[in-house]
DNA sequence: CGCTGTATTGACCTCCTTCAAATGCGGTGG
DNA sequence: CCACCGCATTTGAAGGAGGTCAATACAGCG
């Protein structure tokens, strides 16, 4: 189903009855594990892939074998919708969680910019979003502490994953390990453990079996200093 | 002169003698003093702003009064290219040092894309080269040291430079204050202080009368694990 | 010469890392 | 059913990188 797919491009765009039939016939995605490689860096993109389910991330290894994760890849996502015009991906993609990706050859991307305006500008849209996100990510790592920096992930998470009809008031299905958590705000496990439990303490989240509990989502929003507008929604969520 | 900006397109597409008059054409730049708004957070942006000289910068402030730097805009950069989609501005860019500001219309942009498809195309490598800098700033911010961190922003600024002619072999022009480094690094400025000291110590670098002097940029590389691959020129440079 | 803004230095503190060990837990095979 | 394994989480102790605060030095400039 593209359901996430087509949910999140609503956002970018006022889709037509046409524009939603022709995003019904694109291809079903197929299933792969947790951990997987989706794409590499070096390689030249020749698809575009689209999260459909679970979730996955772009990284950078460094020589010294850390990896930071540059961004999380959520159902509705794209991985790499313009990658082409840079030639070789400098970073990769892989699976977090098991997830179900779509595979777009470029010509039905060019068909899509070229027949479909609305649709053509929902994804010049979302590809911005995804910048926009970067540099949010920017501001969080350089300026946040720890436990700021979590809960401000945890609130961009709750909404994106609103946005294409995913978790619901009090939370969401969050699979990632607590390495791969750390890997994403730039601390170390050990301290992602620590920083979790303290935001448990402080009563503003709660994260088992995978699910984040997120009793007050204003509470934990002033906590970080959360503010949505850089995910550029213009249908409310919520 | 727009000779840094035509400079940068060069890289981003074969243009032909035709495009380079096109662009020679286009309107002069505006002189700014250092420490100057040029585009707010919240606004609409109605044109397009191209840094023909100086350095300015992305930002955004937080709550507490923080700001971080996002980017560093230096000659040929241009400062809201795609906005327009996104609706608001959801940072601020400003002058760092005194710079030469042009304005282009929107209109003017459209027939650039439309009638100049090779300058449409360097348009959106520019583009795309901005979000793979910010993406690999996420690692710098994530996974390196302070002097580490500052080497490799120096050997990024050193290539971004060459590219458009600015500096040579042994340095460049380095206008911005301790405490703007701070900022784009995610820093302090006394701890700015003390690692520039401390790179200096090393042999790897001298900053003096804003001018950065780089005795071995291969050293520096090295020591920093800096790969210029992201920045994604299939022209040399240097 | 004093004013202003930036760079520099010192002392102290704390947040986060590092390393290592312990705990928990779901699966698998005996 | 229990023992064992692999994997992730949790905990402890110690050290270090960077932050904070405040004082000083320095340079350009009216």
């Amino acid at each position: 189903m593209f359901s996430s797919f087509i949910c999140k491009l609503e956002h970018g765009a006022n889709l037509t009855d046409a524009d939603r039939t022709r995003l019904a016939y694109l291809p079903r995605g197929h299933r792969i594990a947790a951990r997987q490689p989706i794409i590499t860096k070096g390689t030249r993109p020749e698809n575009v892939h689209i999260v459909l389910d679970g979730f996955a991330c772009r990284y950078k290894m460094l020589r010294n074998g850390k990896r930071q994760i540059i961004a999380l890849l959520v159902p509705g996502d794209c991985c790499d919708l313009n990658a082409a015009i840079l030639g070789t991906m400098d970073h990769s993609i892989a699976t977090l969680s098991s997830c179900t990706i779509a595979i777009l050859p470029r010509a039905t991307i060019l068909d899509l910019n070229e027949q479909h305006p609305r649709i053509a500008h929902a994804l010049r849209w979302t590809a911005l979003v995804d910048e926009a996100i970067a540099r949010e990510w920017l501001v969080n790592m350089g300026k946040r502490d720890a436990s700021r920096r979590f809960a401000h992930l945890f609130c961009e998470l709750r909404v994106r994953l609103r946005m294409v009809g995913i978790g619901n008031e009090d939370g969401y299905p969050f699979p990632l390990r607590q390495e791969d958590m750390a890997d994403a705000v730039g601390l170390t496990s050990v301290h992602t453990n620590r920083t979790v439990q303290s935001l448990r303490e402080k009563g503003l989240l709660r994260l088992q079996d995978h699910k984040l509990h997120i009793p007050d989502a204003m509470q934990l929003e002033e906590y970080c200093d959360f503010d949505p507008a850089y995910l550029h929604l213009h249908k409310r969520v919520d």
